[in-house]
DNA sequence: ATAAGGATGACCT
DNA sequence: GGTCATCCTTATA
C-alpha cells in the first residue's frame, strides 16, 4: 500500500442506480483508519438493495429513523444491527430523497490482517478466508457499528472510512440471486468477482 | 405494553 | 444438513 495510486471514490459515483453501483464497487478498496492502524480489504461481494420495488429493501417501509440514511445523499454509510449480535454496512446510493443502498457482503484482505484478527477476536493462524467473508464478520474485522459510522460520509479521503479505486484492473463480475433474505429472493441482485476466493456463500447462479 | 421477525454467524450432527 | 443466541425495529393494541 501507499506507494500506488489511490483515489477516493467521489459523491457522483453513488448517485445512481444501486444494480449499477454494485457491480462498478467491485475491485474498490475499502479503507479504514484505527487508531495508528490502517486496514484496507478489495470488494468482491455486495448486494443492491432498492426502494419501494424491492420488498427485501429495508427502504421499501418507507424512510424511518433506522433506515433513514439510504433517503439521505449518496455515499453515506448505513450501518445496522441484526439478530442481536452483528452489525452490516451498506452505502446510501440515488439523489437525496431517493432512498437505495448496496451492501458490502465480503472483502478480500489487503492490510491490517493483524488488527482484523484482533478485532474479529480469532488467531492470526485462523483460516483467512474466513476473516471477512461475509457482511457480520466485515464489519466486525473493521471495526464498524452503528454508534461510530452511521451516516459517515464515505466520498471523504481524509474520514476514517472510505472507499478508494486503486488503479488496478476491473474485474470479471458475476451476478446471483441475493443471500439470506426470504421477501424477494429471486432479484438478481447479488454481485461477485468470479473466481474469487473470499467470496461468501456460492457463486451458483441459481439453485 | 407486547410480540414477531430479521440483508448473520458459530457450532453441532 | 440443522439449531440457536440475542436485541433492535416495527406493527399492533
Amino acid at each position: 500500500m501507499g506507494s500506488f495510486e489511490r483515489r477516493v471514490l467521489p459523491r457522483s459515483f453513488y448517485d445512481r442506480d444501486p444494480r449499477l453501483v454494485g457491480p462498478d464497487l467491485l475491485g474498490q478498496i475499502l479503507l479504514r483508519r484505527q487508531g495508528r492502524q490502517l486496514l484496507a480489504g478489495r470488494i468482491v461481494e455486495v448486494e443492491a438493495y432498492l426502494g419501494s420495488d424491492d420488498p427485501a429493501a429495508h427502504a421499501s417501509i418507507g424512510k424511518t429513523a433506522r433506515n433513514a440514511v439510504l433517503f439521505g445523499p449518496p455515499g453515506q454509510a448505513y450501518v445496522y444491527f441484526i439478530y442481536g449480535n452483528h452489525y452490516c454496512l451498506n452505502v446510501s446510493c440515488l439523489p437525496d430523497g431517493t432512498p437505495g443502498g448496496i451492501l458490502f457482503r465480503a472483502v478480500e484482505p489487503i492490510a491490517g490482517i493483524e488488527e482484523m484478527c484482533k478485532l474479529r477476536g480469532v488467531g492470526e493462524d485462523s483460516d483467512l478466508r474466513r476473516l471477512t467473508s461475509g457482511p457480520g464478520r466485515l464489519a466486525a474485522a473493521f471495526g464498524i457499528t452503528r454508534e461510530r459510522d452511521n451516516g459517515k460520509d464515505l466520498t471523504d479521503a481524509r474520514s476514517d472510512l472510505h472507499i478508494a479505486d486503486d488503479g488496478s484492473d476491473l474485474p470479471s463480475v458475476l451476478i446471483t440471486k441475493r443471500i439470506g433474505i426470504t421477501k424477494a429472493a429471486d432479484m438478481p441482485l447479488r454481485y461477485i468477482v468470479a473466481g474469487n476466493r473470499f467470496v461468501s456463500g456460492g457463486m451458483k447462479l441459481s439453485e
